[in-house]
DNA sequence: TGTCCACTGGAACGTACGGCTT
DNA sequence: AAGCCGTACGTTCCAGTGGACA
């Protein structure tokens, strides 16, 4: 051992303070547990649907809508892998294959997944989407299976890569000779059947169910449940758990959230040895959580989003009454001149804000001035100050921290003149 | 009432890149 | 090695928007 190491010390005070987790993972937003609190009635409508299944027939396709955390996903989950198990009882054969299309979000991508789940092996790129898709096809109608395909976020493949792989997907069935396959959409946006190709929505929403938002009571019940699977016995003190209810019910009753913050709050007090979860261990992990949200989505940023960013925390830091797409675009083009960097056309710009807006880290809002245009409103959505220090932990923006008193001028040399 | 501003956002297209097939 | 494929990122072009203003 080391003596100087300093993460040494850090090692031994881990192991030496007694763990407050019985089961950690139980907080996981993958975790699905026994028992779903206040979604019976979700359960027993998809057990429906699906159990035609169970009489070798092929179950409708569904879309399930419903906003981040609402249990959609775990219903799915719960609902196949309790089918799955009913149906090896009775000797059918089914696979069902889970795709998140935040994660996997090509077409290409959505059907090399489909057929490693049918233990083909595919290359990451270079193939023909047809020939993959032929392939696909051809694997699974050696089974004499049902294969159930439930594409998360379904919305986010559709819009980036327009409908092609889900029309043939809900086509598909026409052509197999043994197997058949059952399609699951899930998404969080109500809005994403108006962009689909009328052919696709009818046959991939057959049937339909939108899950509500949990109430604050309902959360309750849900974190005591898994807190208690979660968590040693008396660990967290029951306003905790109404404490993280509260929050996430204001944050459309995100059950995820909630789970959060409940498992953030247990980790910042093991890590001051306390045996106590209390409620200002939930306030400090939200202020963890938001705070690593940013930190993450912009570091990860590359170079000319960030500039775009910079530009609008530059005007923003010059406390203007309004911010718009021009004057972000004159501003960004004068830091990249400052740094040498090649400037994107405006067009490409008002993308990347727009993709910043998606972030959640600028509002941005299309307003009509008139006669003085169509243009876009800007306000940063994050703390100014850590906007400011997250920026420049990149070198190259960093640079750019002298040319603000500079810039200010030219800004109020332009609104004189 | 018509004009005009300052853009928006869709569509088509170009380029670079990694990786497969032949 | 050549040809092809999908993806990412970007450009160019242009019709459309809707409220202020003359």
């Amino acid at each position: 051992m080391r003596k100087d190491d300093p993460l040494d010390s850090v090692f031994e005070t881990f192991l030496s303070t007694p763990t407050l987790f019985k089961e950690r993972d139980a907080l996981r937003p993958t975790y699905v547990p026994d028992r779903l609190p206040h979604r019976d009635q979700q359960i027993r409508y998809l057990g429906q649907i699906l159990a035609t299944a169970l009489k070798s027939g092929i179950p409708s396709n569904i879309l399930l809508y419903g906003k981040t955390g609402t249990g959609k996903t775990a219903v799915c989950k719960h609902v196949l892998q309790r089918l799955k198990e009913k149906s090896s009882e009775l000797g059918l054969s089914l696979h069902y294959c889970y795709i998140n299309c935040h994660i996997v979000d090509t077409n290409y991508g959505v059907l090399r997944n489909l057929c490693e789940s049918l233990d083909l092996n595919v290359p990451i790129t270079g193939l023909a989407k047809s020939v993959l898709f032929t392939k696909f096809r051809a694997a699974l109608d050696l089974r004499d299976t049902l294969f159930v395909i439930i594409l998360d976020e379904v919305d986010r493949i559709a819009r980036k890569n327009g409908d092609e792989t889900l029309y043939n997907l809900t086509r598909v069935n026409t052509d197999l000779k043994k197997a058949k396959i059952s399609l699951i959409g899930i998404s969080n946006d109500l809005k994403f059947k108006e962009s689909l190709d009328p052919r696709v929505l009818s046959s991939l929403s057959e049937e339909e169910l939108v899950y509500p938002p949990y109430k604050a009571l309902e959360l309750k019940d849900i974190l005591d449940e898994r807190a208690k699977t979660a968590f040693c016995e008396s660990i967290v003190e029951p306003s905790v758990i109404s404490l993280c209810a509260a929050l996430a019910a204001r944050e459309h009753g995100d059950a995820r959230r909630a789970l959060d913050l409940l498992r953030v709050a247990g980790e910042l007090a093991e890590r001051e040895g306390k045996n106590k979860v209390t409620e200002s261990y939930v306030r400090a992990a939200k202020n963890v959580i938001e705070r690593n949200t940013v930190l993450e989505v912009v570091t990860t940023l590359p170079l000319q989003a960030k500039l775009v960013l910079f530009a609008i925390y530059l005007l923003e830091h010059m406390e203007l009454k309004q911010i718009v797409t021009g004057e972000v675009y004159d501003c960004y083009y004068d830091c990249c001149r400052e740094l040498g960097v090649d400037p994107l056309t405006q067009r490409r710009v008002s993308d990347l804000i727009n993709e910043l807006d998606m972030l959640g880290i600028v509002n941005a809002q299309v307003v009509n001035l008139g006669r003085y245009g169509r243009t876009k409103k800007i306000r940063v959505a994050v703390h100014l100050k850590q906007l400011e220090s997250m920026l420049t932990a990149d070198t190259q923006i960093a640079r750019l921290r002298d040319f603000i008193p500079q810039f200010k001028q030219k800004h109020l040399n332009q609104l004189h003149g």
